[in-house]
RNA sequence: GUGGUAGUAGCUCAGUUGGUUAGAGCGUCGGAUUGUGGUUCCGAAGGUCGUGGGUUCGAGACCCAUCUUCCACCCCA
Protein backbone atom coordinates (compact mmCIF):
# COMPACT_ATOMS: atom_id res chain seq x y z
CA UNK A 1 0.00 0.00 0.00
CA UNK A 2 1.44 3.70 -0.58
CA UNK A 3 2.03 6.03 2.19
CA UNK A 4 -1.02 6.21 4.39
CA UNK A 5 -3.09 9.42 4.27
CA UNK A 6 -3.92 11.76 7.05
CA UNK A 7 -5.66 14.32 8.37
CA UNK A 8 -4.35 17.64 10.13
CA UNK A 9 -4.12 17.24 13.68
CA UNK A 10 -7.34 17.80 16.02
CA UNK A 11 -9.52 17.44 12.87
CA UNK A 12 -11.84 14.88 12.02
CA UNK A 13 -14.05 12.91 9.38
CA UNK A 14 -17.39 12.26 9.98
CA UNK A 15 -18.87 9.25 8.89
CA UNK A 16 -22.29 8.80 7.53
CA UNK A 17 -23.49 7.34 10.88
CA UNK A 18 -22.17 10.50 12.88
CA UNK A 19 -23.33 13.16 10.29
CA UNK A 20 -26.71 11.41 10.88
CA UNK A 21 -26.26 12.57 14.71
CA UNK A 22 -24.58 15.68 14.38
CA UNK A 23 -27.55 16.85 11.75
CA UNK A 24 -30.36 16.04 14.11
CA UNK A 25 -28.32 18.06 16.95
CA UNK A 26 -28.30 20.97 14.16
CA UNK A 27 -31.96 20.67 13.14
CA UNK A 28 -33.12 21.11 16.63
CA UNK A 29 -31.02 23.97 17.30
CA UNK A 30 -31.85 25.49 14.15
CA UNK A 31 -35.66 25.37 15.10
CA UNK A 32 -35.66 26.36 17.79
CA UNK A 33 -33.76 29.68 16.66
CA UNK A 34 -36.10 29.55 14.06
CA UNK A 35 -39.25 29.73 16.27
CA UNK A 36 -37.80 32.95 18.23
CA UNK A 37 -37.35 34.71 14.48
CA UNK A 38 -34.02 34.33 14.21
CA UNK A 39 -32.58 34.19 10.65
CA UNK A 40 -29.45 32.69 9.33
CA UNK A 41 -26.29 34.60 8.14
CA UNK A 42 -23.01 33.02 7.06
CA UNK A 43 -19.75 34.63 6.68
CA UNK A 44 -16.40 33.54 5.21
CA UNK A 45 -14.20 31.20 7.27
CA UNK A 46 -10.85 33.65 6.41
CA UNK A 47 -11.37 37.18 8.12
CA UNK A 48 -8.62 39.77 7.93
CA UNK A 49 -6.07 38.93 10.67
CA UNK A 50 -6.83 42.93 11.90
CA UNK A 51 -10.47 41.64 12.55
CA UNK A 52 -9.90 38.95 14.64
CA UNK A 53 -6.18 40.05 16.46
CA UNK A 54 -7.05 41.65 19.72
CA UNK A 55 -10.20 40.55 20.18
CA UNK A 56 -9.93 37.15 22.09
CA UNK A 57 -7.05 38.48 24.69
CA UNK A 58 -3.38 37.35 24.58
CA UNK A 59 -4.18 33.58 25.11
CA UNK A 60 -6.79 33.55 22.08
CA UNK A 61 -4.40 35.18 19.76
CA UNK A 62 -1.99 32.79 20.73
CA UNK A 63 -4.56 30.35 19.55
CA UNK A 64 -5.07 31.91 15.84
CA UNK A 65 -4.82 29.68 12.88
CA UNK A 66 -3.48 32.43 10.60
CA UNK A 67 -2.87 32.03 6.52
CA UNK A 68 -0.25 31.98 3.99
CA UNK A 69 -0.59 34.60 1.27
CA UNK A 70 -0.94 32.57 -1.75
CA UNK A 71 1.88 31.19 -3.81
CA UNK A 72 1.80 34.16 -6.36
CA UNK A 73 1.91 36.91 -4.00
CA UNK A 74 4.61 35.00 -2.14
CA UNK A 75 6.76 34.23 -5.30
CA UNK A 76 7.82 37.67 -5.91
CA UNK A 77 8.67 38.35 -2.14
CA UNK A 78 12.22 38.24 -1.29
CA UNK A 79 14.21 35.60 1.71
CA UNK A 80 13.64 38.22 4.14
CA UNK A 81 10.01 39.45 3.12
CA UNK A 82 9.16 35.65 3.32
CA UNK A 83 10.62 35.73 6.73
CA UNK A 84 8.57 38.37 7.74
CA UNK A 85 5.40 36.92 9.04
CA UNK A 86 2.93 40.21 8.62
CA UNK A 87 4.29 40.70 4.83
CA UNK A 88 2.79 37.01 3.82
CA UNK A 89 0.28 36.29 6.51
CA UNK A 90 -2.57 39.03 6.47
CA UNK A 91 -5.84 36.49 7.02
CA UNK A 92 -6.94 34.21 9.60
CA UNK A 93 -9.34 31.84 10.32
CA UNK A 94 -12.57 32.83 12.22
CA UNK A 95 -12.15 31.60 15.51
CA UNK A 96 -15.48 32.63 17.05
CA UNK A 97 -18.93 33.53 15.02
CA UNK A 98 -19.57 36.63 17.72
CA UNK A 99 -16.40 38.87 16.31
CA UNK A 100 -17.07 37.90 12.42
CA UNK A 101 -20.49 38.49 13.41
CA UNK A 102 -19.65 42.25 14.56
CA UNK A 103 -17.46 43.12 11.46
CA UNK A 104 -21.13 42.31 9.67
CA UNK A 105 -22.98 44.11 11.46
CA UNK A 106 -20.48 47.00 10.88
CA UNK A 107 -20.40 46.82 7.36
CA UNK A 108 -23.31 46.51 6.65
CA UNK A 109 -25.34 48.91 8.84
CA UNK A 110 -27.23 50.37 6.30
CA UNK A 111 -28.87 48.01 4.71
CA UNK A 112 -29.57 46.42 8.42
CA UNK A 113 -32.77 46.78 10.88
CA UNK A 114 -32.35 46.90 14.34
CA UNK A 115 -32.57 45.10 16.21
CA UNK A 116 -31.08 42.83 14.43
CA UNK A 117 -31.49 38.98 14.85
CA UNK A 118 -29.35 36.20 13.43
CA UNK A 119 -28.40 32.50 14.06
CA UNK A 120 -25.07 31.16 12.72
CA UNK A 121 -24.24 27.53 12.70
CA UNK A 122 -20.04 27.11 11.26
CA UNK A 123 -17.08 25.70 11.98
CA UNK A 124 -14.16 28.02 14.13
CA UNK A 125 -10.65 26.80 14.27
CA UNK A 126 -8.33 26.90 17.47
CA UNK A 127 -4.70 26.31 17.14
CA UNK A 128 -5.33 24.56 20.64
CA UNK A 129 -3.62 21.07 21.56
CA UNK A 130 -6.51 18.78 20.87
CA UNK A 131 -7.69 16.39 24.23
CA UNK A 132 -10.87 15.65 25.40
CA UNK A 133 -13.94 17.72 24.18
CA UNK A 134 -11.61 19.63 22.83
CA UNK A 135 -11.04 20.18 18.74
CA UNK A 136 -8.83 22.30 16.38
CA UNK A 137 -12.40 22.36 14.23
CA UNK A 138 -15.59 22.66 15.65
CA UNK A 139 -18.66 23.89 15.16
CA UNK A 140 -20.52 26.23 17.05
CA UNK A 141 -24.11 27.52 16.95
CA UNK A 142 -24.61 30.89 17.72
CA UNK A 143 -27.69 33.42 18.43
CA UNK A 144 -27.53 36.81 19.11
CA UNK A 145 -29.41 39.81 18.77
CA UNK A 146 -27.69 43.27 18.30
CA UNK A 147 -28.94 46.92 18.75
CA UNK A 148 -31.01 46.59 21.44
CA UNK A 149 -30.23 47.16 25.09
CA UNK A 150 -33.20 45.04 26.11
CA UNK A 151 -33.35 42.82 29.40
CA UNK A 152 -35.79 40.99 27.33
CA UNK A 153 -32.99 39.46 24.93
CA UNK A 154 -30.65 37.99 27.88
CA UNK A 155 -34.86 36.24 28.81
CA UNK A 156 -35.46 35.60 25.34
CA UNK A 157 -31.69 33.42 25.36
CA UNK A 158 -32.33 31.88 28.91
CA UNK A 159 -35.35 30.36 27.32
CA UNK A 160 -33.46 29.05 23.69
CA UNK A 161 -31.30 27.34 25.89
CA UNK A 162 -34.50 25.99 27.97
CA UNK A 163 -35.68 24.45 24.84
CA UNK A 164 -32.71 23.53 22.68
CA UNK A 165 -31.54 21.15 25.88
CA UNK A 166 -35.21 19.82 26.60
CA UNK A 167 -35.71 19.08 23.11
CA UNK A 168 -32.45 17.37 22.98
CA UNK A 169 -32.77 15.54 26.43
CA UNK A 170 -29.68 16.88 28.16
CA UNK A 171 -30.23 17.86 31.69
CA UNK A 172 -28.01 21.06 32.04
CA UNK A 173 -27.46 23.40 35.10
CA UNK A 174 -27.67 27.62 33.72
CA UNK A 175 -24.88 29.40 35.60
CA UNK A 176 -24.91 33.48 35.33
CA UNK A 177 -23.04 36.22 36.18
CA UNK A 178 -22.98 39.63 35.08
CA UNK A 179 -19.12 41.52 34.67
CA UNK A 180 -20.73 44.95 35.97
CA UNK A 181 -21.15 42.62 39.34
CA UNK A 182 -17.76 41.38 39.01
CA UNK A 183 -16.54 45.32 38.16
CA UNK A 184 -18.28 46.09 41.58
CA UNK A 185 -16.69 43.99 43.38
CA UNK A 186 -13.45 44.54 42.22
CA UNK A 187 -14.35 48.47 42.91
CA UNK A 188 -15.59 47.46 46.17
CA UNK A 189 -12.40 45.86 47.71
CA UNK A 190 -10.49 48.75 45.73
CA UNK A 191 -8.84 47.70 43.56
CA UNK A 192 -10.86 48.23 40.17
CA UNK A 193 -7.89 47.96 38.48
CA UNK A 194 -7.17 44.60 38.63
CA UNK A 195 -10.62 43.31 37.92
CA UNK A 196 -9.75 41.15 35.03
CA UNK A 197 -6.63 39.44 37.48
CA UNK A 198 -9.49 39.11 40.14
CA UNK A 199 -11.95 37.47 37.63
CA UNK A 200 -9.17 35.33 36.10
CA UNK A 201 -8.36 34.35 39.99
CA UNK A 202 -12.21 33.57 41.11
CA UNK A 203 -12.61 31.63 37.70
CA UNK A 204 -10.80 28.77 39.33
CA UNK A 205 -12.89 28.84 42.72
CA UNK A 206 -14.70 25.46 41.89
CA UNK A 207 -11.24 24.06 40.84
CA UNK A 208 -9.05 24.84 43.71
CA UNK A 209 -10.82 25.84 46.47
CA UNK A 210 -10.85 28.84 48.27
CA UNK A 211 -7.48 28.76 49.59
CA UNK A 212 -5.75 28.54 46.29
CA UNK A 213 -7.72 31.03 44.89
CA UNK A 214 -6.54 33.42 47.97
CA UNK A 215 -2.81 32.65 47.07
CA UNK A 216 -3.35 33.19 43.88
CA UNK A 217 -4.65 36.68 44.47
CA UNK A 218 -1.56 37.60 46.32
CA UNK A 219 0.30 36.64 43.47
CA UNK A 220 -1.23 38.42 41.18
CA UNK A 221 -0.75 41.37 43.54
CA UNK A 222 -3.82 41.52 45.82
CA UNK A 223 -2.97 42.42 49.34
CA UNK A 224 -4.60 41.09 52.29
CA UNK A 225 -7.39 43.45 53.05
CA UNK A 226 -8.69 43.23 49.87
CA UNK A 227 -8.25 39.48 49.85
CA UNK A 228 -10.21 39.67 53.27
CA UNK A 229 -13.11 41.74 51.98
CA UNK A 230 -13.31 39.60 49.14
CA UNK A 231 -13.56 36.14 50.61
CA UNK A 232 -17.14 36.98 52.39
CA UNK A 233 -18.45 37.69 48.77
CA UNK A 234 -17.34 34.54 47.30
CA UNK A 235 -19.17 32.88 50.14
CA UNK A 236 -22.56 33.94 49.84
CA UNK A 237 -24.76 31.52 50.08
CA UNK A 238 -29.02 31.24 49.20
CA UNK A 239 -31.01 31.12 46.57
CA UNK A 240 -30.34 33.28 43.81
CA UNK A 241 -32.47 36.30 44.73
CA UNK A 242 -31.13 35.88 48.47
CA UNK A 243 -27.41 36.15 46.88
CA UNK A 244 -28.72 39.46 44.73
CA UNK A 245 -30.06 41.16 48.39
CA UNK A 246 -27.10 40.71 49.89
CA UNK A 247 -25.01 41.61 46.85
CA UNK A 248 -27.36 45.15 46.72
CA UNK A 249 -25.44 45.62 50.36
CA UNK A 250 -22.23 44.65 49.74
CA UNK A 251 -21.57 46.67 46.79
CA UNK A 252 -23.80 49.69 47.77
CA UNK A 253 -21.00 51.62 47.24
CA UNK A 254 -20.08 50.96 43.65
CA UNK A 255 -22.89 52.39 40.81
CA UNK A 256 -22.21 49.95 38.61
CA UNK A 257 -22.17 46.83 40.40
CA UNK A 258 -25.60 47.75 41.71
CA UNK A 259 -26.38 48.05 38.37
CA UNK A 260 -25.43 44.44 37.73
CA UNK A 261 -27.40 43.79 40.59
CA UNK A 262 -30.43 45.39 39.25
CA UNK A 263 -29.59 43.55 35.71
CA UNK A 264 -29.72 40.17 37.37
CA UNK A 265 -32.73 40.77 39.31
CA UNK A 266 -34.91 41.64 36.04
CA UNK A 267 -33.81 38.30 34.29
CA UNK A 268 -34.45 36.29 37.10
CA UNK A 269 -38.22 37.55 37.54
CA UNK A 270 -38.45 37.38 34.03
CA UNK A 271 -37.51 33.45 33.27
CA UNK A 272 -39.62 32.80 36.57
CA UNK A 273 -42.39 34.82 35.34
CA UNK A 274 -42.20 32.95 32.20
CA UNK A 275 -42.01 29.48 34.10
CA UNK A 276 -38.30 28.79 32.87
CA UNK A 277 -37.97 25.02 34.44
CA UNK A 278 -33.96 25.10 33.96
CA UNK A 279 -31.89 25.03 36.89
CA UNK A 280 -30.14 28.60 37.20
CA UNK A 281 -27.50 29.76 39.39
CA UNK A 282 -26.41 32.80 40.12
CA UNK A 283 -22.22 32.09 40.05
CA UNK A 284 -19.85 34.73 41.35
CA UNK A 285 -17.28 32.72 39.74
CA UNK A 286 -17.79 32.67 36.82
CA UNK A 287 -16.05 34.54 34.59
CA UNK A 288 -15.86 33.89 31.07
CA UNK A 289 -12.17 34.66 29.47
CA UNK A 290 -13.88 37.05 26.66
CA UNK A 291 -13.00 40.23 27.29
CA UNK A 292 -15.37 42.04 25.32
CA UNK A 293 -18.63 40.49 27.93
CA UNK A 294 -20.05 43.70 29.41
CA UNK A 295 -23.10 42.25 31.54
CA UNK A 296 -24.82 38.90 32.25
CA UNK A 297 -22.80 35.94 31.29
CA UNK A 298 -23.75 32.80 30.48
CA UNK A 299 -22.62 29.08 30.67
CA UNK A 300 -23.82 25.58 30.42
CA UNK A 301 -22.75 22.69 31.69
CA UNK A 302 -24.27 18.90 31.22
CA UNK A 303 -25.50 17.79 34.53
CA UNK A 304 -24.38 14.04 34.17
CA UNK A 305 -21.19 14.45 31.97
CA UNK A 306 -18.12 16.25 32.31
CA UNK A 307 -16.63 17.44 29.45
CA UNK A 308 -16.43 21.37 30.10
CA UNK A 309 -19.11 23.85 29.01
CA UNK A 310 -21.25 23.02 26.11
CA UNK A 311 -22.73 26.87 25.65
CA UNK A 312 -22.02 30.06 26.54
CA UNK A 313 -22.17 33.76 26.03
CA UNK A 314 -23.50 37.08 27.56
CA UNK A 315 -23.55 40.79 26.62
CA UNK A 316 -21.24 42.86 25.07
CA UNK A 317 -21.90 46.63 25.22
CA UNK A 318 -19.25 47.71 22.43
CA UNK A 319 -18.14 45.11 20.47
CA UNK A 320 -18.58 46.88 17.33
CA UNK A 321 -16.79 50.01 18.28
CA UNK A 322 -13.85 48.87 17.94
CA UNK A 323 -14.80 48.47 14.02
CA UNK A 324 -16.09 52.16 14.45
CA UNK A 325 -20.01 51.79 15.10
CA UNK A 326 -20.02 52.53 18.77
CA UNK A 327 -23.52 52.57 21.16
CA UNK A 328 -24.27 49.39 19.80
CA UNK A 329 -24.87 46.97 22.23
CA UNK A 330 -25.41 42.76 21.92
CA UNK A 331 -26.55 40.30 23.29
CA UNK A 332 -25.63 35.91 22.51
CA UNK A 333 -24.75 32.68 22.91
CA UNK A 334 -23.12 29.69 21.33
CA UNK A 335 -23.73 26.35 21.60
CA UNK A 336 -20.82 23.88 21.28
CA UNK A 337 -22.22 21.16 19.05
CA UNK A 338 -19.34 19.20 18.86
CA UNK A 339 -19.27 18.66 22.83
CA UNK A 340 -23.14 17.88 22.85
CA UNK A 341 -22.21 15.51 20.57
CA UNK A 342 -19.88 14.13 22.73
CA UNK A 343 -22.32 14.49 25.62
CA UNK A 344 -25.28 12.71 23.84
CA UNK A 345 -23.37 9.91 22.91
CA UNK A 346 -22.03 9.35 25.79
CA UNK A 347 -25.34 9.58 27.75
CA UNK A 348 -26.92 7.17 24.88
CA UNK A 349 -29.53 10.34 24.04
CA UNK A 350 -30.07 9.73 20.23
CA UNK A 351 -33.46 8.97 19.62
CA UNK A 352 -33.84 5.53 17.66
CA UNK A 353 -34.70 7.47 13.78
CA UNK A 354 -31.12 9.43 13.49
CA UNK A 355 -29.50 5.33 13.33
CA UNK A 356 -31.20 4.79 9.61
CA UNK A 357 -31.69 6.51 7.18
CA UNK A 358 -33.53 4.56 4.88
CA UNK A 359 -36.78 2.64 6.10
CA UNK A 360 -37.86 -0.05 3.52
CA UNK A 361 -35.35 -2.06 1.59
CA UNK A 362 -37.01 -4.04 -1.70
CA UNK A 363 -34.74 -6.99 -1.79
CA UNK A 364 -34.16 -7.78 -5.57
CA UNK A 365 -34.77 -10.88 -7.19
CA UNK A 366 -35.31 -10.74 -10.55
CA UNK A 367 -36.37 -8.15 -13.79
CA UNK A 368 -40.49 -9.33 -13.44
CA UNK A 369 -39.98 -8.49 -9.11
CA UNK A 370 -37.35 -5.27 -9.65
CA UNK A 371 -40.06 -3.63 -11.59
CA UNK A 372 -42.83 -4.43 -9.29
CA UNK A 373 -40.72 -3.31 -6.86
CA UNK A 374 -39.81 -0.08 -8.99
CA UNK A 375 -43.38 1.05 -8.82
CA UNK A 376 -44.10 0.79 -5.25
CA UNK A 377 -41.12 2.83 -4.52
CA UNK A 378 -42.36 5.86 -6.68
CA UNK A 379 -45.37 5.98 -4.07
CA UNK A 380 -43.55 5.38 -1.35
CA UNK A 381 -40.99 8.08 -1.77
CA UNK A 382 -43.79 10.64 -2.95
CA UNK A 383 -45.36 9.93 0.48
CA UNK A 384 -42.22 10.65 1.96
CA UNK A 385 -41.01 7.55 2.98
CA UNK A 386 -36.99 6.56 2.40
CA UNK A 387 -37.18 3.76 0.51
CA UNK A 388 -34.31 2.03 -1.83
CA UNK A 389 -33.84 -1.46 -4.06
CA UNK A 390 -30.83 -2.99 -3.83
CA UNK A 391 -29.96 -2.93 -7.23
CA UNK A 392 -28.27 -6.32 -8.18
CA UNK A 393 -30.13 -9.32 -7.91
CA UNK A 394 -27.44 -11.00 -5.68
CA UNK A 395 -27.53 -13.66 -2.73
CA UNK A 396 -30.86 -12.69 -0.31
CA UNK A 397 -28.11 -13.75 2.62
CA UNK A 398 -26.15 -10.80 1.03
CA UNK A 399 -29.31 -8.40 0.59
CA UNK A 400 -30.68 -8.84 3.67
CA UNK A 401 -27.00 -8.10 5.53
CA UNK A 402 -26.76 -5.12 3.23
CA UNK A 403 -30.15 -4.02 5.44
CA UNK A 404 -28.91 -4.86 8.63
CA UNK A 405 -25.34 -3.20 8.44
CA UNK A 406 -27.55 0.04 6.85
CA UNK A 407 -29.68 -0.34 9.99
CA UNK A 408 -33.06 -0.31 7.53
CA UNK A 409 -35.67 -1.70 9.69
CA UNK A 410 -37.78 -3.27 6.91
CA UNK A 411 -37.33 -5.48 4.16
CA UNK A 412 -39.71 -5.80 1.37
CA UNK A 413 -39.59 -8.89 -0.50
CA UNK A 414 -41.33 -9.07 -3.82
CA UNK A 415 -40.71 -12.65 -5.08
CA UNK A 416 -42.68 -14.84 -8.15
CA UNK A 417 -45.32 -16.23 -5.53
CA UNK A 418 -45.96 -12.22 -4.21
CA UNK A 419 -46.17 -11.08 -7.72
CA UNK A 420 -48.89 -13.86 -8.66
CA UNK A 421 -50.61 -12.36 -5.71
CA UNK A 422 -49.64 -8.55 -5.87
CA UNK A 423 -48.42 -8.47 -2.21
CA UNK A 424 -45.16 -8.09 -0.35
CA UNK A 425 -43.68 -9.86 2.44
CA UNK A 426 -42.52 -6.73 4.81
CA UNK A 427 -40.06 -7.97 7.11
CA UNK A 428 -39.51 -6.32 10.93
CA UNK A 429 -35.36 -6.71 10.84
CA UNK A 430 -35.48 -6.00 14.69
CA UNK A 431 -37.98 -8.78 15.60
CA UNK A 432 -37.70 -11.30 12.32
CA UNK A 433 -41.70 -10.70 11.91
CA UNK A 434 -43.20 -10.95 8.94
CA UNK A 435 -46.35 -10.00 7.44
CA UNK A 436 -47.96 -9.70 3.85
CA UNK A 437 -49.36 -6.23 2.65
CA UNK A 438 -51.03 -5.80 -0.39
CA UNK A 439 -48.90 -3.61 -2.99
CA UNK A 440 -52.29 -0.94 -2.60
CA UNK A 441 -51.67 -0.70 1.14
CA UNK A 442 -48.05 -0.75 1.34
CA UNK A 443 -47.85 3.18 1.76
CA UNK A 444 -50.56 3.71 4.56
CA UNK A 445 -48.99 -0.20 6.24
CA UNK A 446 -45.48 1.67 6.90
CA UNK A 447 -46.75 4.95 7.92
CA UNK A 448 -48.97 2.85 10.22
CA UNK A 449 -45.56 0.92 11.72
CA UNK A 450 -43.47 4.09 11.79
CA UNK A 451 -46.22 6.01 14.45
CA UNK A 452 -45.12 3.14 17.07
CA UNK A 453 -41.86 2.50 15.91
C1' G B 1 3.08 26.79 25.18
C1' U B 2 4.22 22.82 29.62
C1' G B 3 3.88 17.62 31.40
C1' G B 4 2.47 12.48 30.75
C1' U B 5 0.59 8.17 27.51
C1' A B 6 0.56 5.28 23.31
C1' G B 7 1.68 4.24 17.82
C1' U B 8 2.43 -3.81 15.29
C1' A B 9 -2.83 -6.39 9.31
C1' G B 10 -9.19 -2.34 7.75
C1' C B 11 -10.41 -2.54 13.54
C1' U B 12 -9.03 -4.28 18.80
C1' C B 13 -4.66 -6.13 20.47
C1' A B 14 -0.52 -10.31 21.57
C1' G B 15 4.63 -10.58 20.53
C1' U B 16 8.41 -13.54 26.51
C1' U B 17 15.86 -11.01 29.09
C1' G B 18 17.02 -8.09 21.23
C1' G B 19 17.86 -14.14 17.71
C1' U B 20 15.76 -17.70 11.75
C1' U B 21 9.82 -17.02 6.93
C1' A B 22 5.70 -11.29 12.76
C1' G B 23 0.55 -13.92 15.49
C1' A B 24 -4.87 -13.98 17.29
C1' G B 25 -9.91 -12.32 17.30
C1' C B 26 -13.21 -9.40 14.58
C1' G B 27 -13.95 -7.53 9.73
C1' U B 28 -13.16 -8.15 4.24
C1' C B 29 -13.27 -11.40 -0.07
C1' G B 30 -14.36 -16.45 -2.25
C1' G B 31 -16.94 -21.15 -1.76
C1' A B 32 -20.83 -24.60 0.62
C1' U B 33 -25.91 -24.83 2.64
C1' U B 34 -30.34 -23.55 -3.79
C1' G B 35 -35.40 -17.26 -1.94
C1' U B 36 -34.32 -14.65 4.79
C1' G B 37 -29.76 -11.29 7.99
C1' G B 38 -27.96 -10.16 13.00
C1' U B 39 -26.53 -16.44 15.72
C1' U B 40 -23.51 -22.47 10.42
C1' C B 41 -19.09 -24.78 7.91
C1' C B 42 -14.54 -24.52 4.65
C1' G B 43 -10.86 -21.48 2.36
C1' A B 44 -8.10 -16.97 0.89
C1' A B 45 -6.15 -12.22 0.70
C1' G B 46 -4.00 -8.51 3.85
C1' G B 47 1.82 -5.98 7.69
C1' U B 48 9.12 -3.08 4.58
C1' C B 49 6.01 -3.43 12.99
C1' G B 50 4.22 5.65 12.54
C1' U B 51 8.64 8.02 10.01
C1' G B 52 14.07 9.08 9.87
C1' G B 53 18.68 8.18 12.02
C1' G B 54 21.81 5.29 15.55
C1' U B 55 23.71 0.97 18.78
C1' U B 56 24.44 -4.41 17.47
C1' C B 57 26.81 -10.17 14.05
C1' G B 58 21.42 -9.47 14.50
C1' A B 59 15.98 -4.70 16.51
C1' G B 60 8.89 -4.84 16.37
C1' A B 61 11.70 -4.90 20.91
C1' C B 62 17.38 -0.61 23.12
C1' C B 63 18.92 5.01 22.22
C1' C B 64 17.98 9.94 19.75
C1' A B 65 14.94 12.92 16.71
C1' U B 66 10.30 13.73 14.39
C1' C B 67 5.04 13.13 13.37
C1' U B 68 0.39 11.49 15.19
C1' U B 69 -3.19 9.74 19.23
C1' C B 70 -5.24 10.06 23.95
C1' C B 71 -4.98 12.54 28.83
C1' A B 72 -3.78 16.66 32.35
C1' C B 73 -2.35 21.98 32.83
C1' C B 74 -3.38 26.69 30.39
C1' C B 75 -7.62 28.31 28.11
C1' C B 76 -12.25 27.38 26.22
C1' A B 77 -17.37 25.22 22.73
Amino acid sequence: MAQKPSIPKGTRDFSPAEMMRRQYIFDTIRSVFRTFGYAPLETPSMENLTTLLGKYGDEGDKLLFKILNSGDYAAGLTDEEVHSASKICEKGLRYDLTVPFARYVVQHQSELVLPFKRYQIQPVWRADRPQKGRYREFYQCDVDVIGSRSLLNEVELVDIVERVFGALRIHVTLKMNNRKILYGIAQTIGHADKMIDITVAIDKLEKIGIDNVKVELAERGLDQQAIDKLQPILELTGDNHQKLSKLQEVLSGSETGLQGVREMQTIFDYTERLGISLPLELDLSLARGLNYYTGAIFEVKAMDYAIGSICGGGRYDDLTGIFGMPDTSGVGISFGADRIYDVMVGLELFPEEVNFSTKVLFVNLGDAEELAALDLLKTLRNQQIASEIYPENGKMKKQMEYANRRGIPFVAIIGSQELEQQVVTLKDMRSGEQTQVAFANLAQHIKKLFQIY
